[in-house]
DNA sequence: GACCTGCTGCGGCGTG
């Protein structure tokens, strides 16, 4: 029996009323194995290759919706997503006559207290929301989600590896823990092609021998072209800007140079020159200090551009599947920090059926050139990054301690310790440990007992009650900007922000009029002139297969087809640079620069094992500066050889890292502010936090073990 | 020089 005959009967008058020609490959997969069985499956697709339709199609004619209860619970990292996801679900369940109700912060409040009246069909919800769920309303989780037949989590893989998916992964388990029936998961990802992630992948859906992985590993077919233009850091060069330009000139295309102040540099610029010579002017900005309203706007226009081109210039807010319809191009200022964005990003292009596509390089120093070669051949050899594993995640469990003591009208420790003993996300964390941490939370008032019964403290009641409690991040505060009324988006208090300064923001110019401190409100008026806008932040971590890849492409011949004149030759000069060194073992040989009292070691390694070589250096009393661009430390003069040999093997003791780790501590307790949670831990578990989030100390003594210098000849 | 993500409850106001 096909695939199509297993759906019933609405599901194939559907298809029917669609005239899809034939199902995807996907579907054709997914259809009978979730109809079949109750197994949790992964299905791994690339973008608009009909995986929604994979997970819905069966799981709809499968489920029986005239129980009570809601049977279907999606959850979408981005509430932009569930808005788009609605409107497809929606339209499949008409044939069904299945209700299908959004339930986000933005969400109508109607609509939320209807599903309540009648808890039934399909639910879309962040994780957030279900966490103020499980908080506010501990009730309505039991009203609505106890008779679960199925989850599904779309663009999974921006969970895995994440605190905010270590959250959710806790959030899996206490709603399996209310319902009597086991229920089904089922993940979407574009971006999960290395099987060693299937492991990791399977244990976060909370049942391993039952979780099967569907991929369709159809290659997307792409070509690269790489162009290198060396700019400033303030500025990109005119000649980037003009070859650029004849990019966007003639097609639907989106721009990613990394930085938000970049971005806002490039839509502006763009649109200057467009403007000279007569082309059009949709050329737009889009990151998280765009304001929202500005965001839809843009996408709304991508989306429902048909003959009109434009350029949208962004940020990681475009690298998920949220609808813009088709583009044609995809350009990359500078290197992407890992192979899962560029994968990401590269989804993004020629989404029309079997047409190939450009992705552009560009780079505008050597270094970043270099780099985004070496990102390229692994995205070619369909690398991705390993799933980085927290197996003790102190710092959420912080926060779902509290999240169940504020939930319960009181309970006792006994109950509490089997809720969490229960819930496979901490199941690496000893009970010894947990009960430490309950006795820590005592002591700073956030629990509190009540005859034998454990409440919210008076300072937990403070953290608990406030809007910032439902997520596992931190977002900075920014002024807000507007033009008469309108408003325009925020930026970050800097020396920028004065009276009469020109900046550049949501792709337009305009003149900073007043600043009011007090309401953080900044007001401005349309400009001729400006300069991109200063965003303070710590960018991402580097990956450590890419610094190793650098490595190779620097000691090969290989020359690059797609690199163009300019890029070549620049290669080929770091190539003669540093051919003096003789390097056979790329796996652990690296090059120390000894010229005229200047020592550098060029590393090639991840950010994390970087800072924790930094970590060792300064233990050692080894004085350097460390540039992350370039993987590097130079040493001051009169450093001897020596020391900069002295981390060759060097291996220490877990109580030593902890030692200094604790000093840092207690002369700046602010440094636990990278965890939200691990704030309120015990000294000792923030330092494990600390080691987790900042360092890579496991990575480094491997690679320190094997590590040798080899000095120029 | 450097990314991103979400948000309750309630009071007050305008409108039907």
């Amino acid at each position: 029996m096909t695939a199509f005959n297993l759906l019933s009967e609405p599901i194939r008058k559907y298809i029917r009323d669609q005239r899809w020609e034939s199902l995807r490959k996907i579907q054709e997969a997914s259809i009978p194995r979730i109809l079949g069985t109750d197994n949790n499956y992964v299905i791994i697709s690339k973008t608009a290759s009909g995986k929604t339709e994979a997970a819905f199609l069966p799981i709809l004619s499968k489920v029986n919706f005239k129980e009570r209860g809601v049977k279907v619970l999606y959850i979408s990292p981005l509430i932009a997503l569930i808005n788009d996801q609605f409107l497809r679900v929606e339209k499949l369940c008409e044939y069904l006559d299945v209700k299908v109700t959004k339930w986000h912060g933005e969400a109508s409040k109607a609509q939320k207290d209807h599903l309540i009246k009648n808890p039934e069909g399909i639910v879309l919800i962040t994780p957030e929301s279900l966490e103020a769920m499980f908080v506010n309303r501990p009730q309505n989780i039991h009203h609505l989600f106890s008779s679960l037949d199925y989850i599904v989590i779309d663009e999974i893989h921006s969970f895995l590896g994440s605190e905010r998916g270590i959250h959710l992964k806790s959030l899996l388990n206490r709603l399996q823990q209310i319902n009597s029936n086991r229920f089904s998961v089922v993940g979407l990802s574009a971006t999960v092609s290395d099987v060693n992630q299937y492991a990791e992948l399977k244990d976060y859906l909370g049942n391993s021998e039952n979780t099967m992985i569907l991929r369709d590993t159809t290659p997307k077919p792409i070509n690269a072209l790489f162009k290198y233009f060396p700019g400033s850091v303030e500025e990109l060069s005119l000649d980037l800007l003009k070859d650029l330009y004849v990019r966007t000139r003639d097609s639907k295309i989106l721009v990613f140079p990394n930085a938000r102040g970049r971005v806002e540099e490039v839509a502006v610029k763009l649109k200057k020159i467009s403007e000279r010579v007569g082309g059009h002017q949709n050329y737009f900005s889009h990151h998280s200090s765009v304001d929202k309203e500005v965001r839809e706007y843009v996408e709304f226009f991508a989306k429902s551009a048909k003959d009109e081109n434009f350029c949208i210039s962004c940020t990681s807010t475009l690298e998920l599947g949220i609808d813009i319809g088709n583009v044609d191009e995809v350009v990359q200022i500078d290197a992407t920090h890992s192979i899962a964005s560029l994968i990401q990003r590269v989804g993004r292009s020629g989404r029309r059926e079997g047409k190939s596509s450009n992705l552009y390089l560009y780079s505008t120093d050597r270094w970043s050139l270099l780099q985004s070669i070496a990102c390229w051949l692994l995205y070619s050899e369909q690398y991705i990054e390993p799933i980085q594993i927290t197996e003790k995640p102190y710092d959420v469990l912080v926060h779902q301690i509290l999240s169940i003591v504020k939930g319960s009208s009181g309970l006792y420790l006994n109950e509490l310790l089997t809720k969490i003993a229960g819930n496979s996300t901490f199941n690496h964390i000893t009970e010894e440990e947990v009960r430490e941490i309950i006795v820590h939370l005592q002591e700073i008032d956030f629990l509190e007992k009540l005859g034998h019964e454990y409440i919210i403290g008076v300072e937990g009641e403070i953290v608990v009650n406030h809007k910032d409690f439902y997520s596992m991040f931190h977002t900075p505060t920014f002024f807000k900007v507007s033009s008469q009324g309108v408003k325009i988006g925020e930026l970050p208090l800097s020396p920028q922000i004065k009276e009469d300064e020109n900046i550049f923001l949501s792709a337009k110019i305009w003149k900073i009029k007043y600043v009011d401190f007090e309401m953080n409100k900044i007001e401005v008026l349309p400009a001729r002139d400006g300069k991109k806008p200063i965003f303070l932040s710590d960018g991402a971590d580097s990956a450590h297969r890419i610094r190793e890849k650098m490595l190779e492409v620097l000691f090969s011949n290989v020359q690059y087809e797609f690199l163009d004149k300019d890029g070549q030759l620049i290669l080929d000069d770091m190539r003669t640079e540093f051919a003096v060194f003789s390097l056979n073992n790329f796996g652990s040989e690296r090059p120390l620069m000894n010229s005229n009292d200047n020592l550098e070691l060029f590393s090639f390694a991840g950010s994390k094992i970087n800072k924790s070589i930094g970590f060792i250096y300064d233990y050692l009393g080894v004085e350097y500066n460390y540039f992350d661009h370039q993987s590097s430390f130079t040493f001051k003069q009169n450093t001897e050889i020596n020391s900069v040999h002295s981390i060759i093997s060097f291996n220490m003791s877990d109580s030593q890292i902890n030692d200094v780790i604790r000093k840092h501590l207690e002369l700046n307790p602010k440094l636990i502010n990278v965890s939200k949670w691990g704030t309120y831990l015990p000294l000792k578990f923030q330092i494990e936090i600390l080691k987790k989030i900042e360092y890579d100390f496991e990575g480094c003594f491997n690679f320190l073990r094997n590590l040798k210098l080899v000095e120029n000849n």
